[in-house]
DNA sequence: AGAGCGAATGTTATATCATAACGATACTGC
DNA sequence: GCAGTATCGTTATGATATAACATTCGCTCT
């Protein structure tokens, strides 16, 4: 979180980044955020953070248990859910509801509603921080008088690099 | 679907409005759109788009299961996931990813991508039909050269009639 | 150090949502 | 009627998520 070159913030463009320094730095930006909150970031939740951003497609529940499990560590369903809980009320990660799945944060501290364009080939997810996405979804809500609690916004497609082939389906991250 | 109340279109504003008439529209609506396009809508499928309609409520399968045997008729969750799929496959019914539910589309054979309000007090899901919520999506996807597919929008927060007492968890539709 | 306390985790069981697979029946075009 | 396909019934199981309670951990106070 320190240059600007924004590792995390638009992983269709970096299809071949240095995947390590992103995880290193979610959880450096993790641990911080829960020293200033208070909050602990105990050794199971910083493994189960690491294990989300093993890559930047969303990843689920059991999958995540599967790993922890395979690591030697101990582990049932409510192990995992319980870390993602905990990870999710302090922003650092975002349920993707249309896949039973979550993604790291890559902007964790910083509020914002999650807006995500998750490619079909290869299985990603870019968090989009678009001000009229939300403006234009607050302004159609504020007409018939809706008060906005929370917003899903989860948009399906191919990324620039799934777009050629059209048949890539690596699913890396 | 033949005079200029659009009695579906704004279910918040209409909570004390004649909801059978909202069923017949839609089934009669559903009728002739499968009629155009040689799609058969059996009892079965007529049935559970009846269902789907009784409120303004996305519904979960296994709702719709229960109330389906009440009725008499012999049933397990393929009998109703089929038709869900079949109802969706002709865009009479729309998938809320957020509730795992559905509901009616008041707006079928228009082509159109659902976003929804969902009042957490009520329950009710409106499917708002506003442009610029979808421009915005699709300019925010363009400038990263993501090609959008599908767009999963659910917005939850408080319709005009649960913002008053706020305690109103009436789930009627 | 040890007692007390709340938070975190382990553990077992079960609820909830969804689909695979295959047989039986109904509809359609010939 | 017959063949072919779509629809539906039925059984079993997979996938996702949580309830409930026991145990351990981390901290504070003495």
């Amino acid at each position: 979180m320190s240059d600007t070159t924004t590792h995390a913030r638009a992983p269709f463009e970096a299809a071949d980044h240095d995947h390590d320094r992103c995880i290193a730095e979610a959880v450096a930006a993790a641990a911080e955020l829960c020293e200033r909150r208070g909050a602990r970031l105990t050794d199971l939740r910083r493994r189960i953070l690491e294990l989300v951003w093993r890559s930047h497609a969303p990843r689920g529940a059991y999958s995540i248990l599967e790993t922890l499990q395979q690591q030697g560590r101990a582990a049932a369903p409510p192990t995992v859910y319980r870390a993602l809980d905990f990870l999710r009320a302090h922003g650092l990660v975002h349920r993707i509801e249309s896949l039973n799945a979550v993604v790291g944060c890559p902007t964790p501290g910083k509020p914002h509603t999650g807006h995500f364009l998750i490619c079909t080939g290869c299985g990603v997810a870019a968090e989009v921080d678009d001000r009229r996405i939300g403006d234009a979804v607050e302004a159609s809500a504020g007409k018939l008088g809706f008060r906005v609690e929370r917003q899903t916004i989860e948009v399906a497609g191919r990324c620039p690099n799934c777009q050629d082939g059209e048949a890539a389906e690596s699913h890396a991250g």
